[in-house]
RNA sequence: GGACAGGUGGCUGAGUGGUUUAAGGCACUCGACUCGAAAUCGAGCGUACCUUCACCGGUACCGUGGGUUCGACUCCCACCCUGUCCGCCA
């Protein structure tokens, strides 16, 4: 959420930034200054009213212990008590129309972010490693899969419909030993705190990151009273964690490392992605959570890329870094990278991390501070990444690592997790 | 799910309709005293919003939301949470 006092300093900066996005947010600004103006223009005339009640009132309980006559006063009081009362609804009304307008509008881009409309514009930052080099034509990795008996799409399809996954076998504990593996590095070796947060979780910790209320049709929502929601990756439940808190300085930063299923309707996506395992409802994610101080977010955000890289390096995958655009970039992210590993059996980038600096736009929303050395509270600056997604993980693996007889070795440090297994 | 008890600042704890401007204590910060410290003494010490260049000032907040009243920490209603006990349960 943005700040709508520093809106109201400085219009034409936030005009022109949320332009870039190339989304038509800037029409908002105009907008909520009329809001802020009107509400705040409703809020000094109750204000004054109210102060004006305070003091009557205070004479009322003077006139009364001297056995005074309170009549007149009192009802002189009432009268303004039923202006206050007016005055009051009519700020109820403008504050919700006015936050429910900043929830929906997106966070500005930080100064480095490359300006552009779509994903072509997209900054490629470094290609890491080389495509492996097979002396067969690769195959993709649903055929792979079921010929090794690892996935079956089509018993997946049976029991839930398209977009779902079911593995089997080596499959399934190939899947179990990569959750391990990663929960592993980055908890031993990166300094994470590994989380278990529930899977369902309510309105109010996906309107603090920012899934609602603008894109609850892409959320899977259980009928409850009050509804819940399934989560659409574990930065949701896991940067809520402290949500409506204020940090002692010394507890900054935080890192905590989680995992869940994801659960996600990307409604209306069909085309080229939707073959095999790419796009899926439910898939398995290690995401990385850090809260940390307005100076050092920047210098995190390089250290998180660093921590999801690590993953494709130790596995020996062929992957490019991309610094989103301002046209291309999630709604929350003040910057954003995406990691795409080299699938060779489709011939395609896949994106298997998103790592973005939110700043304060999250911790705004679910009043997020610390307490600064000064004793001041200031919102933290929240980041996220996936380290990593495992679907298309699995699929990289498998089609780099296939081999001419149909079989798949395993890279060494994924092998402990398999009990010393070399290959599918 | 049921019964009972409770929810007031960082902590503790008073406050049953009107100088509550939320007492007192602890903790913390600053100052005095001291060679230094302890003890002691003095002062300060919540959050948010509005206003102001700033000082000053105003409003709201005692679990949450409503209600009664000229006026609510205090009275009424609903809900939430915590504790204890009981029931159910992988």
């Amino acid at each position: 959420m943005l700040d709508i006092r520093k809106i109201r300093e400085n219009p034409d900066f936030y005009r022109e930034r949320l332009a870039r996005r190339n989304s038509g947010d800037e029409k908002s600004v105009a907008l909520l200054l009329a809001l802020d103006e009107k509400r705040r223009k409703t809020l000094q005339e109750s204000e004054a009213l109210k102060s004006e009640r305070n003091r009557a009132s205070k004479e009322i309980g003077a006139i009364k212990a001297k056995g005074g006559d309170i009549a007149e006063k009192s009802a002189e009081v009432k009268k303004i008590g039923e202006q206050i009362s007016a005055l009051d609804q009519e700020i109820v009304r403008i504050e919700t129309e006015q936050n429910d307008l900043l929830l929906r509008t997106p966070n500005i881009n930080h100064d480095s972010v490359p300006v552009g409309t779509s994903a072509a514009d997209n900054r490629v930052e470094r290609i890491v490693g080389e495509p492996v080099k097979l002396d067969f034509k690769p195959k993709p990795h649903w055929e792979i899969g079921a010929q090794l008996g690892l996935i079956d799409l089509e018993a997946a399809t049976k029991i839930s419909g398209s977009g779902f996954i079911v593995f089997r076998g080596a499959g399934a504990r190939l899947q179990r030993a990569l959750i391990n593996y990663l929960l592993d590095l980055h908890t031993l070796q990166h300094g994470y705190t590994e989380v278990s947060p529930p899977f369902l979780v309510r309105g109010e910790s996906m309107i603090g990151t920012g899934q609602l209320p603008k894109f609850a049709e892409d959320m899977y929502r259980v009928e409850e009273e009050p509804p819940l929601y399934l989560v659409p990756t574990a930065e949701v439940p896991v940067t809520n964690l402290h949500r409506e808190e204020i940090l002692a300085a010394d507890r900054l930063p935080i890192r905590y490392a989680a995992y869940t299923p994801c659960f996600r309707r990307e409604a209306g996506s069909a085309g080229k992605d939707t073959r095999g395992m790419i796009r899926v409802h439910q898939f398995d994610k290690i995401e990385l959570v850090h809260l940390v101080t307005p100076e050092e977010s920047y210098a995190t955000l390089e250290v998180l890329v660093g921590h999801a890289e690590r993953v494709l390096k130790d596995l020996g995958l062929h992957y490019r870094v991309l610094s989103l655009c301002t046209g291309d970039i999630g709604f929350g992210a003040a910057k954003c990278y995406d990691l795409e590993v080299w699938a060779p059996g489709v011939g395609a980038w896949l994106e298997v991390s998103s790592c973005s600096n939110f700043e304060d736009f999250q911790a705004r929303r679910m009043n997020l501070r610390y307490k600064n050395g000064e004793g001041k509270n200031i919102f933290c600056h929240t980041l996220n990444g996936s380290g990593l997604a495992l679907p298309r993980l699995f699929i990289a693996l498998l089609e780099t690592y296939q081999q001419a007889d149909g079989h798949v070795l395993i890279p060494e440090p994924l092998r402990p997790y398999l009990g010393g297994q070399q290959s599918l």
